[in-house]
DNA sequence: AATAAAATCGACCAAAAATGTCGAATAGTC
DNA sequence: GACTATTCGACATTTTTGGTCGATTTTATT
């Protein structure tokens, strides 16, 4: 048994239920081991949670710096960091965070600031040399917009959580970006942004005939 | 306040989230009243959580005898009882039973004894009549097909709200009940029953169409 | 308006559950 | 076979939560 071991298994269960549905008990055993081996690795469960949320910073940075790598046009950039948002809220139950704030409120804000400015100046930048390039409408006001979306993005995590049993999470997230999209879209772009689109709809669209192909 | 709406509350939040993730203060401070006023109505939790079990049992059993009233044939007919699962499963959380399993397994096997004995008699009647009429497999065993689809069921449940993250709870629960239905069906009777089917699989794909065209 | 009755509040207590600890037991090594 | 490293699960301590009670507010009545 190592620590990168438990720490993955901690990370799995309190991304996807929430911290506060398991007790130490539960991660050993979920583990096969005893507590006391547990506590070996991680001096206590301040300290777990501290070592997840580390995680969950580190995850998120490296998927946007994978996003980063996206090539030319800041329409294709802000589409690849729209992706890593919706990997990210698929995959992530709001009980995580809500959890960390009232049990960790400490750990809550520290995250939050971290994956606050991961992706604040990137949508800062992008946006400034969007509106330059004009795929962007000039009016706007690039820190303004960066404040909003982020506030929004906040919602519609929680939103897209609510609406589960009528939606995948995918989807509910992924329409509220394409609102924002086309809310500072340059009328002239928005043809290049239905092309871009369309790649993701046409893959939304295979899976959708493929299933219901089955009867 | 009054007890209808208390246990209708707690009939969502346990339904929706599970029983051990709301402690007597969050009802209380959900109702914004005290819990000296919720105790008033409820003797103890243990109360509270029967009364919900008994309610859900309730409801249950009224979508069945709603189905019942669907109009001339078995193949119909246990499309119905199939649409009255897809929403008990969409509106219903796994850890609603895995908690009941857990702390009050006395209500726990109630319930689903109680659940059973709605569905179980609708089922084998429908498939025993079927096969006369034809629209099922003659080399069915009724009763054992009858065991098997209550053993799917629960596994199917489980199995969409694991799958949360990537389709919805409904997709999912709806593809489990339609191979079911290819399992059973006879040869002859295909044809109607994919008509059938494409009523649901249209509206299905209206939605679908309806989304994506805001784009 | 005064009084009685009913309902509500939130601090409090006791019981239950969770975190974190410790000596005993086990497995591996020389 | 003795020594070391690691694991176990029972146990003590802390935290949380179910349930209670007198004080207080609200409502009804005269």
């Amino acid at each position: 048994m190592n620590e990168h071991i438990i720490l993955h298994t901690a990370f799995r269960l309190f991304t996807t239920h929430g911290i506060q549905a398991y007790t130490m008990d539960d991660i050993a055993s979920q583990l096969a081991i005893s507590k006391k081996t547990l506590y070996r690795f991680f001096t206590s469960r301040h300290d777990l949670v501290q070592q997840v949320c580390k995680q969950v910073a580190a995850d998120y940075h490296q998927d946007m710096e994978e996003a980063d790598k996206t090539g030319e046009g800041n329409l294709r950039r802000i589409l690849a960091y729209m992706a890593v948002n919706v990997e990210f809220c698929k995959k992530t139950s709001p009980a995580f965070f809500t959890d960390l704030q009232k049990h960790y409120p400490a750990e809550n804000v520290a995250l939050t600031d971290k994956l606050d400015s991961v992706i604040e100046p990137r949508l800062l930048k992008v946006l400034e040399q969007g509106i330059v390039e004009g795929v962007f409408r000039g009016s706007l006001h690039p820190r303004l917009i960066v404040s909003l979306i982020q506030q929004h993005l906040k919602k519609d995590f929680e939103f897209a959580a609510e609406l589960v049993n009528d939606y995948s999470k995918e989807e509910v997230f992924r329409q509220a970006q394409y609102l924002f999209l086309y809310g500072i879209i340059a009328a002239e772009a928005i043809p290049q942004l239905e092309i871009e689109l369309s790649k993701y709809s046409l893959a939304n669209r295979l899976e959708h005939t493929e299933k219901n192909e089955t009867f």
